[in-house]
DNA sequence: CTGATAAAACACCAATTGGTGTAAAAAAGC
DNA sequence: GCTTTTTTACACCAATTGGTGTTTTATCAG
């Protein structure tokens, strides 16, 4: 009855978090869309509606990840340092925020000046908030579990943590030196001996 | 003989900065550069030749600012712990990055996918190592007096302090609330105890 | 096979981007 | 006062931006 479309919007979605990954949201022209995708301007209007829209269906797809690789192990109950440390680490890995100098993508929308749409906000907001619950958690566990020291905060240091991620972020697109990042990821984790 | 421009040119260079940090490289227009330093096109291009002459231009001036309030107390033979703590603080106060969620223009454009012209590139590159180096210094001096760790290792330490800054940065940037701000910074200067 | 529906291909849109060419205007030496 | 020099003001440029309208094409229920 009628003609089916010819892509599968999950591989578009996932080429375009590609696209918007390693050139930011503005970089990331419709034509380079277009290129990308391999599917035309009037396709990705007629499917996401703007390019707002297949952003944020990016970012959703970001987070999913994101979500299994990081924040559902911080969430965990059997979270604690070594999940704290593993979760750095993955981020500092080569198949993370160092490939190609991506950095994180909710942390780069954080500081873009262009993207800060309500929802884009929300959005943001809602993982840093995800973020810090889960370093909360992670520390909390740790702290009862004899593994962190009875003076030390969880509050005061799920907020060093997120800005350790940040800062990580950061670092990753400078393209910093690896070593540099390492002493940066050391010397955090030291902060919970 | 000649006539005089109307305009100062270190004035239209405060102003471009001014802008080129609130909005970033390419946010800034030349529109809006016109508006904002009250000169035309043709004034501008004659003077700076490019939108990049004028940001470098503007990347100076930026740097000059930080040498004296931050790159020269660190580079300082009196420097130490207090130094340290005096810089992070001052770049975490409402007159430095977190005026307007401005954060530090030279990580700012070390992110920045545009302006990675080999002059800029050298420019943030020159920029870092000062920083880095001025931190050895201060966690040298204070290791000599008694006041750092012997066992701590001042090239590590600078390492993970130029990721603060970073990090500072990148927070302030994306609007992050005051108190994890601060609960970062502080955790951060708790390093060197 | 036919007709309805939606997707694809393509040209097209106004607005904005960084950058320039041209002509008027202002200052100072002669 | 005239000439020279350079800045100004203003129109203009091609290229690109995000976004649409239109026509053709493919599918499948009937």
């Amino acid at each position: 009855m009628v003609r089916p479309r010819e892509f599968d919007a999950d591989v578009v979605t996932d080429r375009a978090l590609d696209l918007f990954w390693r050139e930011g949201y503005e970089c990331a022209s419709l034509s380079a869309l277009e290129r990308e995708t391999g599917v035309g301007r009037k396709g990705l209007y007629n499917t996401f509606g703007s390019k707002q829209g297949l952003f944020l269906e990016s970012l959703n797809r970001y987070v999913e990840r994101a979500s299994e690789l990081v924040l559902a192990p911080l969430e965990s109950a059997g979270a604690g340092r070594a999940t704290i440390a593993h979760v750095l680490g993955l981020l500092a890995s080569q198949e993370g925020q160092l490939k190609e100098n991506r950095g994180c993508l909710i942390c780069l929308t954080a500081e873009s000046e262009v993207t800060q749409t309500e929802e884009v906000l929300q959005f943001v907001h809602g993982y840093f908030q995800r973020l810090r619950q889960g370093f909360v958690n992670a520390l909390g566990s740790a702290q009862t579990g004899g593994d962190l020291g009875a003076e030390k905060d969880p509050d005061v240091l799920a907020d060093f943590l997120v800005g350790t991620v940040m800062g990580l972020s950061a670092m990753a697109r400078a393209g910093r030196p690896r070593t540099q990042i390492m002493h940066y990821i050391d010397t955090a984790l030291a902060t919970l001996d």
